[in-house]
DNA sequence: AGTGGCTCCTGGCGGC
DNA sequence: TGCCGCCAGGAGCCAC
């Protein structure tokens, strides 16, 4: 599933083959993933040439130019507006903003692949970039740049990992008092711009702290673990091109390599890579959450619920199998 | 305000 | 073999 990682990786590929293209239409081929009518995204992004690509926490961000070509001069394009917020005259540049949730997939070719396109992106000189999603639950919105503030704001989206604000104080402010467990709290993205499932059970267990332990329980030297796994954790996702562990694949149709490395997620009842106790399973916040019991011990305030959810015991440290062997570190 | 739970959506998989 | 029900999860929404 794409998080933060998986969208960069799109970001960059795009970046080679997207920018000084002309967006000359924007095919709608199913409506749940527009918010806006077809007409509408046409207003805000045909005849407009890409000029960047930017990212924001999960969100990828396509900056095209001014309107050009024989409209640019007489107030827009022309057709009957489909209805909501118009761009109606509108030439200025605008932003696309896209979102590929759980299993978007931006693929750039010039012939329409086996599973229908939920919209696709025409293009000079000829090409289409197609988005492809099994579960529809991707998005796509139009909007002019200086809707962009608004848009992300009325969302709360918390600061970038990698950009200025992310420090180890601010992480420390933002874990304070809060009884929610460190899982949700990572995948709050008005907390944390662009952690999703994958990256949050990894820097967890690279920061050797309890999914279930509760935010406002962590202390600074732990904070500052943590800052430092979320940062480790995302770097190492986009230096491997991020996980395809269900369908994530980069505009090129290449898979990522990062699953190849994973520490605990998904490796429910597998050895732990690090001290090899079998890997557990809990749900958190409805999200599957996977931890080394040894390497995340639970001492430390258990946010509420907790307890029950694990059964009241600790869990027994499991053997280790016969034939395991500890890695080469 | 903070927190948890439900919902959307569909392919894959296990159980019968 | 075929059918049924469950599971996966990002983000928006709602209830407490």
């Amino acid at each position: 599933m794409p998080e933060l990682p998986e969208v960069e990786t799109v970001r960059r590929r795009l970046l080679t083959c997207l920018p000084g293209l002309l967006l000359r239409e924007v095919v709608v081929n199913d409506w749940t993933v527009a918010v806006q009518t077809e007409q509408e995204l046409n207003d805000y992004l045909a005849g407009r040439r890409v000029t960047g690509l930017r990212r924001r926490g999960k969100y990828l961000l396509v900056d095209v130019g001014p309107l050009e070509g024989p409209a640019a001069g007489s107030g827009g394009p022309a057709g009957d507006r489909a209805g909501g917020p118009a761009a109606g005259s509108y030439a200025g540049p605008s932003v696309a903003i896209v979102h590929l949730r759980m299993t978007g997939q931006l693929i750039f070719r010039p012939q329409p692949g086996e599973r229908p396109a939920r919209f696709e992106w025409r293009l000079e000189p000829a090409t289409t970039l197609f988005f492809q999603d099994v579960r529809r639950f991707g998005r796509l919105w139009a909007l002019e740049p200086a809707a962009e503030e608004e848009f992300f704001g009325s969302r709360g989206m918390g600061p970038e990992p990698f950009g200025p604000e992310f420090t180890t104080a601010y992480l420390r402010g933002a874990l304070r008092d809060r009884r929610a467990p460190l899982k949700a709290f990572l995948l709050d993205q008005r907390r944390i711009a662009g952690v999703g499932n994958i990256y949050a059970d990894e820097a967890l267990f690279r920061a050797r702290l309890h999914p279930l332990r509760s935010a406002g329980s962590v202390g600074p030297r732990e904070a500052q673990r943590l800052h430092a796994a979320i940062l480790e954790t995302l770097q190492a996702g986009i230096d491997h091109e991020g996980s395809s562990i269900e369908s994530f694949i980069d505009p090129a149709g290449q898979r990522g390599r990062f699953q190849e490395i994973l520490n605990v997620y998904q490796r429910t009842g597998e050895p732990c890579r690090t001290c090899g106790t079998i890997v557990e399973r809990v749900v958190v916040g409805g999200r599957g959450t996977h931890y080394c019991p040894h390497c995340q011990p639970r001492r430390g305030g258990m946010a509420a619920g907790s307890r029950r959810r694990l059964g009241g015991t600790i869990p027994p440290r499991s053997a280790k199998p016969a034939d395991w062997e500890a890695p080469d570190r």
